[in-house]
DNA sequence: CCGCACATGTAAGACGTTACATGATTGT
DNA sequence: ACAATCATGTAACGTCTTACATGTGCGG
């Protein structure tokens, strides 16, 4: 009861931890790995709230290990907290593409460079949806855990959605039409 | 020239200013309408920015009219600095959402918790799609705006992606599997 | 003439980013 | 013994959110 409400990501933090103790260096790493496509977090902040979870009482330090590493485990607080928040009203999903401001506001962008922004961003995306189908084909088909391939799975089919954006895009924006 | 750096918020501030002079309200409504779905702002970040763009001399308060409403219009310095921002590096876009991140962590949500919270965002995707569509389809044929349809469009395939995805969900997640 | 929607603004705090500081340990 | 990397942490700032305060004018 009265446990810390915890926001979405001390949750994420929480959410590692059910696997066992890690420390901060690992969280960042992990969280960079596994949720960073669609929940970005910096080691400041995992730092930050690691001592304030620690403090209420939702995780505890271990023994410090070798080159000061300090895990932390999680409580049934922490285990509280947790599920609390997969209780609660979940927050919509958040969406800051830039791109899209400059497309929307493409008539006033200069010269070529709404199509030059475009070329860019269309690379980045093929790049990173090549970079999902390798590591999706890169797991033995015993050892996959189905949550991790879903999250997964929407990374592709959101970059293949954007793919198809780029490509039924009229040409009075892509530029392509000056031949 | 050394104009004031601004930030893809306010940015998007200049760009609807382009159009002409607006007031702090207006910008609020056509930015939820127009930018909401990828591009979320607040009124009080609006007047807060509206403020500070006025104090570096981007744009110009007009008469004040009827029910203290004061239009904004753009200074060639304010064009410049939109500009200089459609020609600096944009940043990735950032997605946060917090269903994802239960998904991931799906092997510890209690209960049918999961389940729950999947067959609920469902419903909201499936009617945010309608919505769009809708919307696309009321715009009629010769005030098409080339802009605001791929900004529209890019809506609708990303929603469409996401229905697919909860579609392709394995029962074990959707919860199915109790039959 | 009164209630509601319009319109601007402020304050405080939560959250996120960037940069830096500090030291330990590993490998060479 | 030295550099590189591991690992934690702090400081400062920028951005976003929530809530509230204040007043105006339109419509019934």
């Amino acid at each position: 009861m009265g446990a810390h409400k915890v926001n979405a990501t001390e949750a994420s933090l929480l959410g590692f931890l059910h696997a066992g103790p890690m420390t901060g260096w690992d969280l960042v790493a992990a969280a960079q790995q596994r949720i960073g496509a669609f929940w970005s977090l910096t080691q400041s902040q995992v730092y930050r709230e690691l001592a304030a979870m620690s403090e209420g009482g939702l995780i505890e330090a271990g023994e410090q290990g070798s080159r000061a590493r300090r895990p932390y485990r999680l409580t049934d607080a922490g285990r509280q907290a947790f599920e609390d928040w997969c209780g609660s009203e979940l927050a919509a999903e958040n969406i800051r593409f830039p791109l899209l401001l400059v497309v929307m506001f493409g008539r006033d962008v200069p010269g070529g460079r709404l199509a030059e922004i475009i070329a860019e961003h269309r690379k980045i995306h093929a790049e990173r949806l090549a970079e999902y189908e390798r590591s999706r084909a890169a797991v033995p088909e015993e050892e996959r855990d189905p949550y991790a391939m879903a999250t997964r799975d929407f990374g592709i089919r959101y970059e293949r959605a954007v793919l198809e954006w780029f490509a039924a895009l009229p040409d009075v924006i892509t530029g392509e039409d000056r031949r």
